[in-house]
DNA sequence: TGAACATATGAATAATCGTTCATATGATAT
DNA sequence: ATATCATATGAACGATTATTCATATGTTCA
């Protein structure tokens, strides 16, 4: 028995993972949240796009673990969940910038 | 005038970048380049997948800068085409394992 | 030149996905 | 309780995309 199985999992995982970096919109999130935490309305505002795309992107971003949330009174502010985030979009900047 | 538009379209370029990684096939391909070179049609057994599969996600690959080529004879080897493949992906990899 | 092999390409199909619209849920304050 | 504000959710539509099949291009060797 390989270890090939268990890679090939990862590789998905992988993919779906990079799935995410791969929507200018989710990109464009988490790049505003680089300064620091943001409620959805003032996302939606920064990005001039509706508030429903944009919860529905957050959706995608928690799921994935890569923001989380702080809820106080009616609003819910959103910040990055993980290092991995910076690094993996500074990372792919320094290929996109030569 | 702010610096935001051309950090705009820099995301979008960016985000073009990670949709290349978040396939899984695109991921294998390049997974398994991490040795060294290989010609389409090693891949294509490595993988288990059409010639022709593995031949259009080349195409990606290398448009996107990320693969290049050798030709020798009537196969064409493909190997990673930059240092910094390796590092997203494995800068991914770290995200995935935890 | 022609046969055999390796790779590339184009068209078609099926599946995935982002956005919008309408509406629902949840929280606050009067 | 109800009105208002913030966010979430579901369905539908349009667009993008990965794969397959069939075929074309390109290379080697006899």
């Amino acid at each position: 028995m390989t270890d090939k199985i268990p890679e090939l999992e990862i590789l998905f995982e992988l993919a779906d993972l990079f799935k995410v970096f791969g929507d200018s919109t989710r990109l464009r999130i988490m790049y505003t949240l680089f300064d620091g935490e943001n409620s959805v309305g003032e996302i939606a505002e920064a990005l001039n796009m509706e508030q429903s795309t944009i919860s529905h992107q957050l959706r995608v971003l928690r799921t994935n673990k890569l923001v989380k949330i702080r809820r106080e009174g009616k609003q819910i502010y959103y910040s990055l969940d993980d290092d991995h985030v910076k690094k993996i979009i500074e990372m792919g900047l320094d290929h996109v910038l030569e």
